[in-house]
DNA sequence: TCGTATACCTTACATGACAAGGTATATCGT
DNA sequence: ACGATATACCTTGTCATGTAAGGTATACGA
């Protein structure tokens, strides 16, 4: 049983997360599951009732698009696209991380021990 | 006027951050308000409306403890120390904080461009 | 035929920041 | 004397978001 990372951390990362793996290309929701786990080491886990809502908020919002494709085998898939609008958040997001992450690391030791 | 960080960012870094401030020794609210910002260079500033309820909850749960105290000019404060348990939380919270950190890392770039 | 993987979706519930409001004292400039 | 600002704490209403749990459907291997 893997502890889950705990739910806020998801909600800050999941927007810059998704945004940031569509910059290799298109995916869809299940794929992106896949890679959430790949890029953490299997450390980080995602939920599929979390992350469809987030799809859809994206797309709402203009930082995704999405289109719906049929593969070979019959199965439907929906894929995304970032857009120039999801690019800048992205960028956002980033530079809001590090912000944060920097005061983290600032206070969980100031440089000296771990 | 400053941009303020998204406020899934202030929940998912609020426990780790006051926790880890407490790691220095007992601090209080508006302190602790002034700390953050310092921590950050300025570019992470809390409101003292997230804060206290974020204090109360931590010693709720025993991960805090707090005790009243009356300044020489008159003013009361209620200073905060790290518990035990708060210690152990810490602990998880920084090796969940660097797991999604190293994922969001992982996906800007893979190690390569910025 | 049964379980697992793939692939999408939704709802009820609890949590937590934000905005805005409140109380009170001390200090400093005018 | 008075007003503004800093210090120092608190609470409430609203909104956003993950979790848990449920749903639908197809493909494939045992």
């Amino acid at each position: 049983m893997k502890k889950p990372v705990y739910k806020e951390l998801v909600a800050a990362s999941s927007r810059p997360m998704v945004l940031s793996i569509l910059t290799g290309g298109e995916s869809y929701g299940y794929e992106i599951l896949k890679q959430v786990k790949l890029l953490s080491g299997g450390e980080v886990e995602w939920s599929d009732g979390m992350l469809y809502p987030v799809l859809h908020r994206l797309e709402r919002d203009g930082l995704i698009t999405g289109r719906w494709q049929l593969t070979d085998e019959g199965r439907r898939r929906k894929y995304y696209r970032l857009t120039d609008r999801g690019k800048g958040q992205l960028a956002r997001d980033r530079a809001g991380w590090r912000a944060v992450h920097g005061a983290l690391e600032m206070s969980w030791g100031g440089g000296r021990n771990v």
